[in-house]
DNA sequence: TTGACTTTACGAAGAACTTCGTATAGCGTC
DNA sequence: GACGCTATACGAAGTTCTTCGTAAAGTCAA
């Protein structure tokens, strides 16, 4: 069971993924903090979460300190990819092309946005060069 | 409960909805014989998910025949708009722009599907002008 | 009408998710 | 050392998801 790949978060999970890539590593407190300022969420319910997911792999813990300190295992980009992959296959037929266009069409973009994704078709397209 | 927004379809009613998308609608035959071919799934199984979904709103039931026929309720689009918008606030900070290169960086696609998605662009932005 | 077959209905079981109450342990202060 | 604060650990409860067994009802043909 080396580096199987890891079950997709679920929506709590996410929700306390942000945080760390935001903040970086941080404690159960913080990470409360942080999430309580809208919905209430209380704090066992937050270290409980924690500890699921380092179960799971998707955080690590560094108990050196009595605070512990949890970091996301996973970039925010390779957790992103994963699941756009996993949607794509689930609801697009496993086509990136469908899903993009599904998504530019479903919600408005500024100009910035369009000729910022424009740039990056040029850019893709170099690299197939 | 007037139309309250649905919530959003779980792996096992996506799959069943592909297949009411596909092929119209159907019985919970049909939909057990498609989803047959590959992994086994039980034929009640169909039948307890369709009457859950049934109930979620996620398709409609004509009951006229003695087998019930089952329909999606929400176009395959309007559904894969929910999920990618749900997805981009779960995990893009609400940013279908950043969603959309992550998505074109993910997962290599061929030249012909980066055109399609430039004209798109061209299309958007024409209609913005 | 009886029997075989098909279909829906009902309920239950097990897993995963989310939440939190309570217990326990570490640590600093008086 | 005792007290109070903060932290983790444990377990349980309630919900949803997925699966399926079994019962009941409809349908057709012999």
């Amino acid at each position: 069971m080396v580096d199987r790949p890891h079950p997709r978060p679920t929506d709590a999970e996410l929700a306390i993924l942000r945080v760390l890539w935001q903040r970086g590593p941080s404690t159960v407190r913080d990470v409360h903090e942080e999430l309580n300022r809208d919905g209430a969420t209380g704090y066992t319910t937050i270290l409980k979460l924690l500890q699921i997911m380092t179960e799971k792999g998707h955080v690590v813990r560094d108990e050196t300190e009595r605070a512990h300190v949890y970091e996301a295992r996973y970039s925010e980009q390779k957790t992103q990819r994963q699941l756009l992959g996993d949607l794509a296959d689930r609801a697009f037929g496993g086509s990136a092309a469908k899903l993009v266009m599904q998504a530019l069409s479903g919600r408005k973009a500024t100009a910035e946005e369009l000729s910022a994704i424009r740039e990056f078709l040029d850019r893709l397209e170099g690299d197939a060069r």
